[in-house]
DNA sequence: GATACGTTGAGG
DNA sequence: CTCAACGTATCT
């Protein structure tokens, strides 16, 4: 630094020629990828990748992130501007981090900004705020003529002279009328403007935590409040049975949310008690999460045979420092966690960190909880319900070494984890793993390169391996090791399938005989019962039994399932909702009414079936609020019900050791799917679910009921015969040439009519054309598989390549795609590995 | 996405 | 002549 202020301009001269590639702030589709500019001599010191900086871009000034830093001058020709500033403490990426991100641009084809924004959240760095400013002291009204620029004008002298932009913009209303009139007050320089950096959310987090008052006694005054009593009772209570273990990280505060809901009481509760002086509110400080360090750590369970020898692999595998890929196939209830344990524990050891990967962090609290009991406070928790606060403080944590255990959700493969030494993808075939919008990465992948750069272990973890993963581990690709036996020699439960076309003529309700029978036997027993049917609402249409009418989604054609519970007809694909008509808006008709059957309808039907029985149900409707699904496994699994309804959700992750009973209603829902990896989903979803019963003394028994019950998914499902199921349905993809004997890219074109998106889809076409060779097939241009989506018509173009020149397919239809105009590239949705066909 | 800068038509 | 109301090319 002292050099560079004295020294001659020998140095400044060479100085400045470093130039950083930057990626501007700016959501753009046709912006080039990163834009070149001078690093001036006195930031050369500052300036590395991953630095946030501020750059002129245009007419004005906007954030970017540094993603290289070069000695060259990249464009000839250009008079490149120079970065203005950086910013500092703001989040950083390393220079992995950059490679990923660059590596992620190329694979999904994604603008540079959002492959970016995966290795440094949005909120992270810093804004840039515009502010307005009346110039000088008196304001010569006279100079305005238009009503418009008065208003401005005067909307700023409320203001006391001064306005953020974005503020002033919102209190004119009319935000294109405002532009123009906004400008010639500039321009008359009435109003002067400057720009302000704000850093983001990084000051620490504060937290709020109530405490009873001990001073407060007047036990009068309580009497007379009925909810504020129970919340002191609950605080009695708790501090008496806790003050007996003695617990010293305890002393007995509680967040608000905690005595809310402990006590049962509204926030207007607390707010009184406070003021009353019954409760004492303290604000503090912290980075750390309390909840971590309150765990204590758990006993070691004993390791099975299976568990001991996995473990010992995968640690020889981590020590070795080099990059290994490794199926590890083990069948519900084997006793994967621990051994994702053991490895960590190895990573750690070599002073690396560990990326334990899970396909929804909200559904698996039980997992999460193993590893905070293990790990204490070097675990970091990352999923997309924390708040800015919280995800800052654990990229922090994480960034800085104080962390090195990660435990999260598909975007956490991002993290910023220094010295990856193991990643684990848990439940390896979850589709939650692949990312519906840009940019459309699939974890698995992403993971796969980290550990790669970082002469990692990839551990994929599943007792319903994905077809594609097997096929890997059966042709050598990568490792596997089984695990074919459940934890405290536990068996298998037994799986009937039950014939719905034998059943149907006789008993046309939801409930088999068989299944009706083994739900009455356990009812009053304490032995609890999982019934799942994986659709949503009470039924998935209403039909008019005289004209035939559906009632369909405006926006996207599709029949607009029923949700009694709140009135509602409800598109599952947009979520448009209008009431459900009492007579059909076509004839006339009364009967018009449901057609099918969700998880609404068999709670409504248990209801009245076994009123005795006591009934939760478990879906995307009833867990909307914010802790409701926490809430209704500890409910089941206090044991405080018999019958848990629900979706997918019950079938993932959960251990209710009473559970002896799965039934599922209908089999078919998910197997008749216009979808190849239909069969898959099938036999994942009912080993899954089977996978919930018999976890504890008592052996486990699933019923499936079906229509198809000699499809080779059920019966594979029916025997626990995972290597059965693979082997007809790797048959099957070879013939059809699916993955993983062939890679798919989906190119969909929307648009507000039809033709617009089909004349689109045709240029694509033609482009492709020019840059495929002739190996890889074509597929259209057609009406995508749902034509109509969210008010836009969609068209498609599918591409199949084969596996050998997989790698190849990105860069062709980045090429394809220069030959259209800017404007197309923001109606594309290009989908590389997709796996919703859509 | 925001901006500068073009054109157009209404009004003085 | 100015101003509002558009369209559109460009950003290192």
């Amino acid at each position: 630094m002292a050099a560079n202020a004295t020294g001659p301009s020998l140095w400044g001269e060479a100085e400045s020629s470093v130039v950083a590639e930057v990626v501007v702030e700016v959501e753009a589709p046709d912006l080039l990828t990163t834009y070149s500019y001078r690093v001036p001599a006195d930031l050369t010191a500052v300036v590395q990748v991953g630095s946030c900086v501020h750059v002129p871009f245009g007419g004005r000034e906007v954030l970017g992130y540094v993603l290289e830093v070069g000695h060259s001058p990249i464009i000839a020709g250009i008079q490149l501007r120079e970065i203005a500033g950086v910013i500092e403490g703001a989040l950083t990426f390393s220079p992995e981090q950059a490679a990923i991100a660059h590596w992620l641009h190329r694979y999904t084809l994604c603008p540079m900004l959002h492959a970016v924004r995966c290795i440094v959240p949005a909120a992270f760095g810093a804004r840039i705020r515009t502010v307005a400013r009346l110039s000088g002291t008196t304001v010569d009204l006279n100079r305005v003529r238009s009503a418009n620029q008065l208003k401005i004008m005067q909307v700023l002298l409320e203001l006391n002279g001064e306005a953020e932009l974005e503020e002033l913009k919102r209190r004119f209303g009319d935000g294109d009328r405002f532009s123009s009139a906004y400008l010639s007050v500039r321009n008359k320089r009435l109003v002067e403007e400057h720009r302000e950096l704000i850093r983001a959310s990084t000051s620490p987090r504060r937290i709020v935590t109530y405490e009873l008052n001990p001073a407060a006694d007047d036990e009068e005054d309580l009497a007379r409040l009925s909810a504020g009593a129970k919340v002191v009772n609950w605080l009695r209570e708790k501090e008496q049975t806790l003050s007996s273990d003695e617990d010293p990280q305890n002393d007995h505060r509680y967040s608000r949310a905690e005595l809310m809901e402990g006590a049962g009481v509204s926030v207007a509760v607390i707010h009184n008690l406070v003021k009353k002086g019954w409760l004492l509110r303290r604000v503090e400080e912290s980075f750390r999460k309390p909840e971590t360090y309150t765990h204590r750590p758990a006993a070691r369970p004993e390791l099975t045979a299976d568990q001991c020898s996995a473990v010992k692999t995968l640690k020889a595998a981590v020590d070795a420092h080099e990059f290994r890929r490794i199926l590890l196939y083990g069948v519900t209830a084997s006793g994967k966690t621990e051994v994702y344990l053991g490895a960590i524990e190895k990573a750690l050891e070599v002073s690396g960190g560990a990326l334990m990967m899970v396909p929804e962090i909200a559904l698996t609290t039980q997992l999460v909880d193993a590893f905070v009991r293990r790990f204490g406070g070097r675990t970091a928790v990352l999923h997309s319900r924390l708040s800015e606060g919280e995800r800052f403080d654990e990229w922090r944590r994480i960034q800085s070494g104080a962390a090195p255990v990660v435990v999260g959700a598909r975007s956490a493969v991002f993290a910023p984890l220094p010295n990856v030494r193991l990643i684990i993808l848990d439940e390896e075939h979850e589709p939650s793993y692949k990312q519906e919008a840009s940019p459309r990465y699939h974890a698995h992948r992403v993971a796969e390169e980290r550990a790669r750069r970082n002469r990692a272990v990839l551990l994929l973890g599943s007792a319903t391996p994905s077809i594609e993963s097997f096929h890997a581990a059966q042709t050598g690709d990568i490792e596997l090791i089984t695990m074919s036996s459940r934890v405290a020699g536990r068996m298998l439960p037994k799986v009937e399938l039950i014939d719905l076309r034998d059943e149907f003529s006789q008993h046309p309700t939801l409930f088999s005989q068989r299944l009706d029978e083994e739900i009455q036997a356990r009812i009053g027993t304490g032995n609890q019962i999982i019934l799942l049917l994986n659709r949503r609402g009470f039924a998935p249409l209403i039909l008019c039994r005289a004209c035939g009418t559906v009632c369909r989604c405006p926006n996207c054609e599709v029949a607009l399932a029923l949700h009694r519970e709140n009135r509602q007809l409800r598109c599952h694909h947009c979520d448009y909702v209008e009431k459900p008509p009492d007579v059909c808006p076509r004839c006339g008709d009364v009967h018009i009414g449901a057609f099918g059957t969700g998880t609404e309808r068999v709670e409504h039907e248990v209801r009245s079936r076994y009123p005795e029985a006591r009934v939760l149900r478990l879906d995307r409707d009833s867990t909307t609020r914010k802790g409701a699904h926490a809430q209704i496994v500890r409910t089941f699994y206090q044991g405080d019900a018999d019958i848990l309804i629900g979706t997918q959700m019950v079938a993932k992750g959960l251990d209710f050791p009473n559970v002896t009973l799965v039934g599922v209603v209908s089999a078919d829902t998910s197997l008749h799917m216009p979808d190849f990896r239909a069969a898959e989903r099938t036999f994942q979803l009912l080993t899954q679910v089977a996978g919930r019963a018999g976890r504890g003394e008592q052996p486990g028994l699933v019923i499936v009921q079906s229509f198809s019950p000699d499809h080779y998914a059920l019966q594979a499902a029916k025997n626990h015969d995972y290597r059965r199921f693979y082997t007809q349905e790797i048959a099957f993809r070879e013939e059809l040439a699916y993955p993983p004997f062939s890679r798919l890219a989906n190119l969909v074109s929307q648009d507000e009519t039809a033709s617009k998106a089909s004349d689109r889809s045709y240029r694509l076409a033609e482009a492709l054309r020019r840059t495929l060779p002739d190996t890889v097939t074509l597929i259209g241009p057609a009406p995508a598989p749902f034509a109509r989506l969210r008010g836009y018509y969609r068209w498609r173009i599918a591409l199949r390549v084969s596996a050998s020149q997989a790698d190849q397919l990105p860069r062709w239809i980045e090429d394809a795609l220069t030959y259209l105009e800017p404007s197309d590239r923001q109606q594309l949705i290009v989908d590389i590995d997709p796996f919703n066909m859509a």
